[in-house]
DNA sequence: GGTAATTGCATACGGCGCGTATGTCAATTA
DNA sequence: TAATTGACATACGCGCCGTATGCAATTACC
């Protein structure tokens, strides 16, 4: 058996990995013992350093399995759109949404960046905006929206909807807040449509 | 005299701020060492918590310093401008370019979400949002822009902004990114003017 | 198939940074 | 001038992190 060895080590992983993900979600990063959560998940440091170097390169695994997760959840909502457009605007809707859960909006939105830097450098952890720029690069070409360059846009819109779900998030009064902010968010949408 | 009394201990918080302000801009908030830091303003840490109470309370402080100045310099641009929306857009790239310092990056847009959440539940520290807000809202009056909640627009606006400004500031070619994001952005804004 | 090298993980150790409790001295107040 | 307040320093303990080391199980090699 040459099997069993390997998957130790995947299952090792994965141990770590979730309970990072677990308390990196709930009590954030910087709170996060590890001694605490790896003990929780049945090993010590001793595995943690050896499997990702440090506590950051651990928070690197956790940003690369949720973003994963995201990206495909944004693909199949803009397939399953009747039109394209639709399919855009249902896309940012939808992050909208998955900005508004407590583990993504803590993970990949205030501990992510503070700990890793920019969003735009990590490594196999932008799917999200390559998503959006595809979809944008696809409506340019049918003529549905004016001319702007995919990524940029892509990178404008992502960057409001994640402000438009801090906003409602934090806010004391989340669906009125939601109302608003959904509104506008619409409104810039409709002004990048093509003229007809 | 009473006046030596309070003349010193503003210099403390003063000093205690500027040092603080420094190495939180440079090598960011958690790797800064209160012992460092207060040592460096020729002081200590019972300083520090004597009038901030924690690390956090005066990483606020600091916040609402930087907030300040730079409400001032958006309220300036957009005054100076000789239209209402050329001061709205000069207002915007403005707040790009502010995004652009790497000590402002670092703290209001970086570390300070992080340790103190979502900007938006700051106290005393929104000058921006609230300047952009009144800008959107005065053009609204006049007709210039589509229908939009203004807070939501500014908000959103602003996120925008933010988000070119990181994608800039870590992009390996900053010149070439800057006028693909600074287009886009433009293109956005044109997308809210109203309809001839 | 037996020995050597590698690998996965635990244990042990040292240091740093933080928060609190306590001390001290100057300035205010009466 | 005596009492009190307030500004700031010092002292202490604890938790967390990174590294060095140890050990057992697996793999590689002859």
């Amino acid at each position: 058996m040459v099997r069993p060895r390997k998957e130790m080590i995947a299952e090792t992983r994965a141990k770590l990995i979730g309970a990072a993900r677990r308390a990196f979600g709930t009590i954030g990063y910087a709170d996060s013992s590890m001694d605490d959560f790896t003990a929780e998940a049945g090993l010590t440091r001793g595995a943690l350093y050896h499997h990702f170097g440090d506590k950051k390169g651990l928070l690197q695994a956790v940003i690369q399995e949720i973003d994963a997760e995201m990206t495909a959840r944004l693909n199949k909502v803009s397939a399953d759109a009747p039109t394209r457009w639709q399919g855009f605007v249902a896309e940012n809707v939808a992050y909208v949404e998955m900005a508004l859960e407590p583990e993504i909006q803590r993970i990949m939105f205030r501990d992510g960046p503070a700990v890793l830097g920019d969003p735009s450098m990590w490594p196999n952890a932008n799917g999200c905006i390559a998503a959006v720029a595809r979809t944008i690069s696809a409506l340019k070409a049918e003529g549905f929206i004016v001319d702007i360059d995919p990524e940029a846009g892509a990178r404008l819109i992502i960057a409001a909807s994640s402000g438009a779900a801090q906003w409602i998030a934090n806010s004391d009064n989340p669906a009125e807040t939601s109302k608003k902010a959904v509104g506008g968010f619409r409104v810039l949408l409709e002004g990048l449509r093509a003229p007809k």
